[in-house]
DNA sequence: CTGAAAGCGCTTACAG
DNA sequence: CTGAAAGCGCTTACAG
């Protein structure tokens, strides 16, 4: 294999030389950097990440911890995350929490991340107290994406979770709807995580601001995912009446939702209307109405915000950003997207 | 921070010593070990990863490259790789190909890889012929799952395809069907990549085998996601009169074309049956009837082959197992998943 | 079973 | 703008 000492005998330049050429610093003079070039690129020479690491002590590599990939949302932020840290020269290590409490203790307490990485994502993370107050001793820079999730001095990008829960609850509203139900995730008070603590406030201000009661039977607590859209669904009809509408806290629960409602042998939208929060891959096919979130959006712009005081090239910049998200968070647009789950409640 | 010689000195050995007792080598006294343990537990040292790399020659990291996170195959393969490589000590490069033809060169020409990792795990790629040698050139060990990509000196752990194809078309034939419609991925001619075609093939096998002719105008090819699912239904639709059943090559492809069916105003299954292949997640919330493959278990079992020459603490045997893959691939079993999207055709 | 010493392949002050 | 030399923090023969 190739080492630096090749490449600069080659060249006729020192190795320090053909280090600050390969790394295009800007005191080598044009000539020395083309030589230099040229003699790597006919040697085939790649630096070792390795011996660069020891010696420089930057890894080029950023830590993304998610709770499942296998979700929607976190394997679209994924995706969008590692084409931007690749075209950046950054490698990806991930992290996936899949609910082991083990895996969360390795990956948040101090040791075990700074070593290994120059910086750490957080999509969407339920953390303890605890974590919290590690991760900003950790003395590493971080991002996170989704209000679920603040680490003190790391910048955040997210959406406005109350607002977009607002818009579906009034877009029920305005197709006539009065018994509007609610499902969301279920708070485990171990964790600071509050989108869906922001969803719910968001449904109840709405239907405030339309002059109606909270009903709290309407109002159920589940979990993120297909299932528990599922359970909360078959809890809901369990209580009596069925709801004219159901405001899911997200597009899996809200699919959950739809498949409950058609084993009780109730109609979407003919019987029950269902809008979630996402714009799932799937919702199109399952004609759910939703309001949708930039997530591939949020990964490429929590990247850039991690990488650009790094130092690292960045890609220009991104179409919708507003502020750096570092004082505040950076918020990202949702919008209502109407599709055959939505219809005006039958006439009684 | 803590370094290796902090703890030699406190548990008043070499450093040499402090290297083995860390990683577990024999050669040392179980007295020494103890004391060296509770040395580096007292400093809470951990061992720097780049040091070890250079020194040691190994990186204690495997990359695994997938075609597109964001598919359900693909997401549920990388959880179950994550978990096993991080119990076994080791990290993971993620590497979403995304269809960007320089990624693919980036990472599968041979010189980037072999100084970052000591294994790569190539889930369902398809490569390039060139690619093929310049992998097992690569002199790194290497492993893949699906029958679509076969590296020559690589196991493979996989389905057998054309015998999961056979199972849902041999469903719909026992249901009565007859004109039974095909649509898969789409061959691009300078890929290496057979599971489309194996499928392709246990559906007209069985068709045979029930003494049917095939009829091409029933047999489409599109590309392997929901919207080529979709795109392919309506092509199929629009060739005239339409089959009464269809077997698309994956459950995202009959998700597609369950979409297109419903546009058209055709009614699954009264109308026209699907099924389709996987078991995705949301498989069960459409109603979809599929060949269930166990995505995470040829997960899991690829890691394992693949960890276990490296010496690396595995994790005892996986069940179902047969074989190591590495002369003859390792095929784990289909079955069928009988839900609401297949019925008998309508008397005519 | 343990230690002294070389070496892994870079980067970084420092000096010029 | 460039080079000589030290050093990053480990692991690995080698010797005992």
């Amino acid at each position: 294999m190739t080492r630096i000492d090749d490449v600069a005998r080659l060249a006729g330049v020192s190795t320090a030389t053909v280090s600050r050429a390969m790394r295009g610093l800007p005191t080598v003079s044009a000539a020395t950097r083309r030589r230099v070039l040229a003699a790597a690129e006919q040697l085939n020479y790649e630096v070792s990440p390795s011996a660069s690491r020891l010696a420089g002590g930057r890894t080029g590599t950023v830590a993304v911890v998610v709770p499942r990939i296998t979700r929607w949302f976190f394997s679209t932020v994924v995706e969008a995350v590692e084409e931007y840290l690749h075209e950046s020269g950054y490698d990806l290590l991930l992290y996936n929490l899949g609910g082991r409490e083990q895996v969360r203790q390795r990956v948040l307490r101090t040791a075990n991340l700074h070593k290994r990485v120059d910086a750490v994502m957080l999509v969407a993370t339920p953390l303890r107290p605890a974590d919290l107050t590690a991760l900003a001793n950790l003395d590493l820079p971080g991002v996170t994406i989704s209000s679920g999730t603040t680490v003190p001095t790391w910048p955040c990008v997210r959406i406005d979770d109350m607002a977009a829960a607002r818009t579906a609850t009034r877009h029920l509203l305005d197709l006539g709807h009065r018994r509007i139900a609610h499902i969301s995730g279920d708070p485990d008070q171990h964790f600071v995580f509050t989108a869906h603590a922001d969803r719910r406030r968001g449904y109840q201000a709405e239907l405030r601001t339309a002059g109606l009661r909270l009903d709290p039977s309407l109002d159920i607590e589940s979990s993120f995912t297909i299932d528990g859209g599922t359970r909360a669904t078959a809890e809901l009809l369990a209580r009596g009446t069925p709801p004219t509408a159901i405001v899911a806290a997200s597009d899996e629960m809200a699919m959950g939702a739809m498949a409950a409602l058609r084993d009780a042998g109730l109609r979407v939208p003919q019987d029950v209307s269902v809008i979630g929060i996402d714009d799932h891959d799937l919702a199109g096919v399952l004609g759910l109405s939703t309001v949708a979130q930039p997530a591939a959006e949020q990964g490429r712009l929590a990247a850039r915000i991690l990488l650009d005081p790094l130092g690292a090239r960045t890609l220009g910049p991104i179409v919708g950003q507003r502020g750096t998200g570092r004082d505040t968070p950076v918020i990202l647009p949702t919008r209502l997207v109407v599709r055959d789950s939505t219809a005006p409640p039958r006439a009684p």
